[in-house]
DNA sequence: GTCAAGAGTTTGTCCTAACATGTTTTCATA
DNA sequence: TATGAAAACATGTTAGGACAAACTCTTGAC
């Protein structure tokens, strides 16, 4: 039989109905309350159980299959997906992945300065002689070398600090200031060091680094950040979740 | 002013209607027919003109928001994209990206038989002792080498034979069955090859791997594919288009 | 006993309609 | 002239209904 998740709407809520249900859903998956496999209550015994549309707990549910929680097969009805098939929204900082897993991260600030690039500038589809903001850090956990990390920020934000940089991620920072990075891209390789990099880093001479490079937007489309970061590869792997719809 | 798409829809046509608009709106933009910050012609009078409803045309002006050739702002309308945004659906494979690319990519099967393995089982999300078809794969470029590729099938999939993997890309052999990965957890990573690696690739001493481990599922939550690869570093890198909805 | 037709269930598509909310432009007033 | 209120405009949210298509299961015929 199908299980009825308990529900609680807030009309008067600016949070729109769809999400209300989607976010509460979300949580009984993540819960635990419904298992993987589990038949879910249909769309219209649904909404009428809530006294909502339903489109707009067609929507909802839309939302969770997105996520990749919820499967919808026509005429069988929706269940719960497969745990291994759950993707979790990305594009986090290395600080923010480091404090989720527990890590003591710290960084130190080794450059900071205003410059011109135009390779980076073209990346981010700036203006060949667009100021940025260039940054190099070395990020520790533990106060273990973990990677350095080279950023350039678009013009808007030449006023970030060294001091901020060094007690938040370059994201936390970004955040404050309202710019929200929704999509990027990246590009990952690996290589052996260079010197001043094997040296921040404390590796041996045939250890190699793992590479990535990414340029950011915002909804809109304007550019947020251009990344040139190396890790060491011991201790770092890059997690992604790629889909197809 | 905003620019009028030809656009033709077919009722008859078992596509949706919203498919098919969101089709052609694509390919408008894609052959540059629409030009990044063009306006776009708005829900409402978009409708009408086509004798399409509103909801209709919003959902298809969503998916090609979702695929980041649309920006909407409520209030101003809908406009085409920063191209630098455009992300394109990733998961495919590396023999897909050669040919893509020009290459003239070719593959010697290394082994091929059956076996039990509970650590890709696990990941799999199959019982222990589900038999698996084991696939290690050279591929070259050009004659050169360029990717040791390991593989793993489930138990449906056991009578994909040698002959078919050295003429096409794992993932082409298994859309012809029918099977089609939606979403995959990769995690990629680098380090010094191990010696029968270094070997196949010709790598010298001090040159590092990059590796990628992926787990594939399809649409319904079953296990498609564990892949353990690993490839020149010099000549290879991942591209990762990350967002955030 | 087996196979096929049909009923029932559930999601997929499409429509009309209304009101809400955020932006820009216009126009009247101080 | 400057300022603020209102109008115009575009997308966002929600509702309710109708029919189509895919799948399961039961029933009935051979």
């Amino acid at each position: 039989m199908a299980i009825q998740v308990g529900v609680t709407i807030d009309r008067s809520s600016p949070v729109p109905l769809y999400h209300q249900l989607a976010e509460q859903l979300s949580l009984a998956i993540a819960s635990g309350t419904l298992q993987p496999g589990d038949p879910f209550e249909n769309e219209i015994a649904l909404a009428e159980r809530l006294n909502l549309s339903r489109p707009t707990v067609r929507r909802a549910i839309q939302e969770l299959v997105n996520q990749g929680l919820l499967v919808r097969r026509r005429g069988l009805g929706t269940t719960v997906a497969n745990r291994k098939v759950h993707r979790r929204a990305e594009l986090t900082s290395l600080y923010d992945d480091l404090m989720r897993v527990g890590g003591r991260p710290s960084t130190v600030v080794l450059s900071h300065e205003v410059v011109c690039d135009e390779r980076v500038a073209a990346a981010l589809d700036l203006p060949a002689d667009a100021e940025l903001l260039s940054i190099v850090r070395l990020r520790l956990s533990d106060d273990r070398p973990l990677a350095v990390l080279r950023n350039w920020l678009p013009p808007a934000l030449l006023d970030v600090t060294p001091a901020e940089l060094e007690t938040e991620g370059l994201y936390a920072v970004l955040r404050r200031r309202g710019v929200r990075p929704v999509v990027a891209h990246q590009t990952i390789g690996a290589r052996t060091p260079a010197t001043a990099e094997r040296r921040h880093l404390r590796l041996r001479p045939t250890e190699p680094v793992l590479t990535m490079t990414r340029v950011a937007f915002d909804a809109v489309g304007s550019p947020v950040e251009y990344g040139d970061h190396c890790y060491r590869a011991q201790d770092y792997s890059i997690e992604v979740m790629v889909d197809q719809r």
